[in-house]
DNA sequence: AAAACGGGGAC
DNA sequence: GTCCCAGTTTT
């Protein structure tokens, strides 16, 4: 859960995590839909899918003992399989993570660009090199709790540093200037037109294909162009709001649907996608787009 | 080697 | 707005 995302974002996702699979059997025996309900929200859903891969390996072969058995876990690259060995197996290996290498990259003053795959190689053979090979959790975890809460991204604290003055970033007055980052992400702008259609107190809900890259297997909102052409022509606005994923902006235009009689609704046949009741909609995942979109219906219909 | 992946918090 | 987070996998 931790890999590119906050400890404090992932906090409660873990602990309902916990909770709904208290054990490594547990996560083997359960279905990948419950799964991807656990982690919707949290966001690299190949992480659940990874993690409960690696579950079922486990539960199969029996708990990795060294430190290449868990770096062939699914899910597991360079960065967990050093923590794990260190921290869990108490083995010699170096975790380095986006603090690490922050950490390294100041101290040492290398402004190698840290998005290359060279500058990982390197800074990953610093680390093995700086390694306190009798307590290798501890110093892994000490690296990156400097980085988490000294060695600041934006604003380091020299001043409170315990390695200040072996710093040659910090010699060289160029500690805001490292690490070096080149690669920037261009972000797209995108309009999503999503169709609320309510039947009671029941939501059309469409299932994404397992075939998709991103957020395969998700459920949500019908797309718009989805109606039948007499449908969408008496859909009405109902909100607007915005979400941002990797490289795209979406600005998400909610409609509501509205059907007359028995017509059908959509263009699809067989549809793709059935009716929710509250209860049910807990137990698929949603992608964040839907969450938003039907917390925001909710404030709407509720203020007009 | 580069791109993709989700989302949110900090500034 | 931009950056980046206890990265990994796919292309």
């Amino acid at each position: 859960m931790l890999q590119q995302t906050r400890v404090e974002a992932a906090i409660p996702f873990y602990e309902r995590f916990l909770e709904r699979f208290p054990s490594i059997g547990a996560l083997a025996a359960a279905p990948e839909n419950d799964v991807l309900t656990a982690w919707s929200g949290l966001g690299y859903y190949s992480r659940a899918r990874n993690l409960h891969k690696a579950a079922k390996q486990v539960a199969e072969r029996g708990l990795p003992a060294g430190h290449a058995d868990v770096l062939a876990l699914p899910g597991i690259g360079a960065y967990t399989a050093g923590a794990i060995a260190s921290i869990a197996l108490g083995l010699p290996h170096a975790a380095v993570d986006g603090n690490v290498m922050r950490v390294i990259s100041r101290v040492t003053g290398n402004d190698s660009d840290i998005g290359s795959a060279a500058a990982r190689r390197e800074f990953g053979k610093i680390a093995d090199a700086l390694l306190d090979r009798a307590r290798p959790g501890d110093f892994n975890q000490a690296m990156m709790e400097l980085g988490a809460m000294v060695c600041l991204s934006r604003a380091p604290v020299c001043a409170s540093c315990p390695v200040a003055k072996f710093c040659a970033g910090r010699a060289a007055g160029r500690e805001r200037e490292l690490p070096v980052k080149l690669r920037k992400q261009a972000t797209r702008d995108v309009t999503l037109d999503l169709a609320l259609v309510t039947r009671g107190e029941q939501v059309f809900l469409v299932r994404r294909a397992s075939a998709e890259r991103r957020l395969a297997d998700f459920w949500e909102l019908p797309a718009k162009r989805q109606l039948a052409d007499s449908a969408d022509a008496r859909c009405s606005k109902i909100g607007e709001f915005r979400h941002q994923i990797v490289n795209d902006r979406f600005r998400v235009i909610l409609w509501r649907a509205r059907a007359s009689g028995a017509e059908r609704l959509f263009n699809f046949d067989p549809a793709p996608g059935r009716w929710f009741d509250s209860a049910e909609r807990e137990q698929v995942p949603l992608t964040t787009v839907t969450k938003k979109a039907l917390a925001a219906a909710n404030i709407f219909s509720a203020s007009g």
